[in-house]
DNA sequence: ATGCTGTTGATATTAGCTATCAGTGAGGGT
DNA sequence: ACCCTCACTGATAGCTAATATCAACAGCAT
C-alpha cells in the first residue's frame, strides 16, 4: 500500500514540529484532536463537541484532556479561540493562508459564516499612528440576517 | 434649589420611554443602574461589579435583579454587551454619538481602550453586496499592547 | 384606591471550565 | 532495548458566572 501524503500531511508535521520545539511531547490525545480539526475544517468547535465526537472512536480521552489540548493548541497559534456570545468558547484551525477571515453571525438562525479580508489591516495602522497602541491581532464578528433568512420571511 | 438639568437626564428620560414602549415598568432598580452607567461612562462593567458597587447606596438591590436588568438593558440596546475574554460579560452605555467604537485589548496589562471610526462601514458593504449576508452590527476587538507597556519594557 | 401582572430578592441549580492528584507513558540518556 | 524522569492523562471535585424558581412585592392602568 502506497504512503500517500496529502496537503494536510505536511500542515501536520510542523504542528509537531512546533509541539517539540515548545517543549511538549507528542501525545496520542493531541494527535487525535488535531487530526479531527484537519478533519472538520470551517467548523467552530466548543471543547464539550470535540468530546462528544471522540466519544465513538476515543472514548479513552476524558474531558480534561480536551480542554486543555484546546488550549494548548491556542496558546500555539494552532487554533484559534473564538466566541459567539452562546456562553462557551469554540475554536478552529488558524489557517495561515486566510490569515484573516472574519465570522458573520446570524441573529435570526445563529449560523456563522466566514469572509475573507485584510481590509482592517489600513485601520490597524490608522490606529497604531493615532494611539500608539501596537496591534498584533484583531478579532471582528458582524451580526445581522443570513442570506438563507432573508428569503424565508 | 434649582433643579439642573444635564446632558444625561434627556437620554435618561428617552429610555424610561423606551422602557415604556416596550412594556416594561420604570422600577427604582432599574432607575439606579441606569444611572450608575451615566455616571461611569468609558468604564466596561461586570454584572459582579455593578453589584458590588451598588452595595455601598443600594444593598437592597439582589444580584439577580443586576443580571436581569443588565440584560434587559442590553436587549433594548440602551447597554452594549461584550466580553474581553475573562470568563464575565461586561457593559458600558451605548453611547448613540459615538456610534462605532471599537476595543483595544492590551495583551500585556489587559487594560482596554477605545477608538472611534466607521471606517468599516466600507467593508460592510463590500461583504453584503458578495454573500447577501445584511449586516446590522458589528463588534472589534484588536489584541496588542498598549503605549504604557511598551514604554516599561 | 384597587387589582392585574410584571418585577424583585433570596436561593437553588446549571453550565463551562479549572484544579487536584495518583497513575501513566513519551522520549532522551545510557 | 531498557531505564528514568517528568510532562501528561483521566477521573472527579471544586469553582464561578449566569440562570431558574418562587413567594412576596409594587408599578401603573383603570
Amino acid at each position: 500500500m502506497i504512503q500517500q501524503l496529502n496537503k494536510g500531511d505536511n500542515q501536520v508535521k510542523k504542528i509537531y514540529e512546533l509541539l517539540k520545539e515548545n517543549d511538549f511531547k507528542i501525545t496520542p490525545q493531541r494527535k487525535v484532536i488535531l487530526n479531527l480539526f484537519f478533519d472538520r475544517i470551517g467548523e467552530h468547535l466548543s471543547a464539550e463537541e470535540v468530546y462528544n465526537i471522540l466519544q465513538e472512536n476515543h472514548p479513552e480521552i476524558g474531558l480534561a484532556t480536551v480542554y486543555r489540548t484546546l488550549d494548548l493548541f491556542a496558546e500555539l497559534d494552532v487554533l484559534q479561540k473564538m466566541s459567539f456570545d452562546d456562553g462557551k468558547n469554540r475554536y478552529e484551525l488558524n489557517n495561515n493562508e486566510i490569515h484573516h477571515h472574519h465570522h458573520l453571525i446570524c441573529v435570526d438562525c445563529g449560523k456563522v459564516t466566514e469572509f475573507s479580508d485584510d481590509l482592517l489591516e489600513a485601520l490597524e495602522e490608522q490606529i497604531t499612528r493615532k494611539t500608539k497602541f501596537k496591534i498584533n491581532d484583531h478579532k471582528v464578528k458582524f451580526y445581522g440576517i443570513c442570506k438563507d433568512c432573508q428569503e424565508t420571511r
